[in-house]
DNA sequence: ACGACGCTTTGCCCTGGGGCAAAGGAAAGG
DNA sequence: CCTTTCCTTTGCCCCAGGGCAAAGCGTCGT
């Protein structure tokens, strides 16, 4: 598997500016990302139905895709790129929650409004739908509906992952466990073998794992100095996947 | 609000032992918690036909309601007492991803095994419902299916609210987020005032929010000390919210 | 090609919380 | 009623990781 080429550099906070552009769904049945989105719950009739509902948008790298406490009116479905989502604590930390793939589904809160933030870790393109247009869809498509309560699931399980991870685990630990669990999510998509892509900052891997961005650092040099990852440029390569689940055991 | 009073002492390693009883659904439409659960979906004629394929099982404290790993024939809504869901890692340690608490709905992952374990953690009752009658008879019922999305979508959220709170917080933070947390929970079930019930142990609440059993038992003592609440038997009673709100937001 | 900016790496010091263990206390069992 | 067992509290020591800051490095824009 190759490193994704054009994904842009990454910053802290996330800019004031919105989608940057919108333009109708060009094909999706050629898109190469439904068979992981819950758009694969779709035939042709109802795939061509809700392209009529969809808009294609794009996020410039630190562009906000939509804030915490927002009216939850607009759902997404990323195609490419990186979204981050994350909550900003009132002591100024930012936790992230989870990062959204392409393939992802997001924006359907439980209520009205969004209890966590969102914006492009790179360039990302996204599916944008009206959260009514998008709901009634699904209340008329019980298979798609299925779907969605399956990548809610898919998600929670995701969570509550993320959650044996964040614990009082040792640093290696927490990053074994974080590269392999990206190298997971990245084998749904494209099949990775031992590159993993990690086109989020030092900074995001830490807000995500709980460790301090200078934690993060010393503790890739130190993985990769015992010859089990080597750094890359926006990845990691697996050189020892032993030594690495072994770790992401403690 | 007062302390539930017959809430048996919890301990540590689950039994292998399993329910307890199983018996008819008495009467649904009499459930003081179904206004809190997935079944406030259901009319009186949806209802008893929910009725006829369900039944009732009680758990003993520490017994097993379905382990990680197991085939997930069974799901079900905790009707009273208290469920942990957790998961154990190969450390060693447990972490509890969640609890289970009247009007929760349990056991249905993504796939057809469970990802985490769960055990009772207090004499506990719940709603027990085959996979199979119970999925056939949700999608015969969009209203319901979509409360069972909702609840999902519930689930994931407290999920993420949790994950922002096991991540790198001081331990009087993570405490007071907790109250916090269970007292807004128990308002939804009972309207609960300034009394809280924590009817896990300190080593349950340790392994939810990420700390030592001494850290835990140290930081309410000081809570407690400090005037912030004071320490009853089974739960907490909160003396000053601003000031415990202030250190949950540290 | 160069400079500026932002991210990453590394060093140094320090503190919060873990590990261990003993004492105290409450509940269950005989 | 007493014993046993498990849970909680508390003390003591130590270390992993945080905070801070400087140096290194890659990238982008001019």
């Amino acid at each position: 598997m190759s490193m994704p080429t054009s994904i842009e550099t990454l910053s802290r906070s996330p800019t004031a500016n919105r989608v940057r552009g919108l333009k109708l769904l060009a094909n999706c049945s050629r898109c190469s990302i439904r068979p992981a989105s819950v758009c694969s719950a779709l035939d042709a009739g109802a795939l061509s139905e809700f392209e009529a509902i969809g808009r294609e948008a794009s996020f410039a790298p630190r562009m906000i895709v939509f804030m915490e406490g927002e009216r939850a009116d607009a759902v997404y479905t990323v195609t490419s790129g990186l979204v981050r989502l994350f909550r900003l604590l009132p002591n100024g930390q930012r936790q992230i929650v989870g990062f959204g793939l392409p393939g992802d589904f997001l924006g359907l809160p439980r209520g009205e409004r969004h209890v966590y933030s969102a914006d492009a870790a790179v360039g990302t393109t996204a599916c944008r739908f009206h959260r009514q247009d998008f709901i009634m869809f699904a209340e008329n498509h019980t298979r798609f509906l299925r779907r969605l309560h399956d990548a809610a699931v898919k998600a929670l399980d995701l969570a509550q992952e993320q959650m044996t991870q964040l614990g009082p685990r040792r640093a290696d630990a927490k990053i074994a466990s974080f590269i392999l669990s990206m190298r997971a999510r990245w084998m749904e998509i494209n099949g990775a073998g031992e590159s993993v892509p990690l086109p989020m900052s030092r900074q995001d891997i830490g807000d995500y794992v709980g460790l301090n961005i200078a934690t993060v650092s010393r503790t890739f040099t130190r993985l990769d100095r015992q010859g089990v990852i080597r750094i890359v440029p926006k990845g990691v390569r697996i050189l020892n996947f032993p030594a690495l689940r072994q770790l992401a055991e403690q």
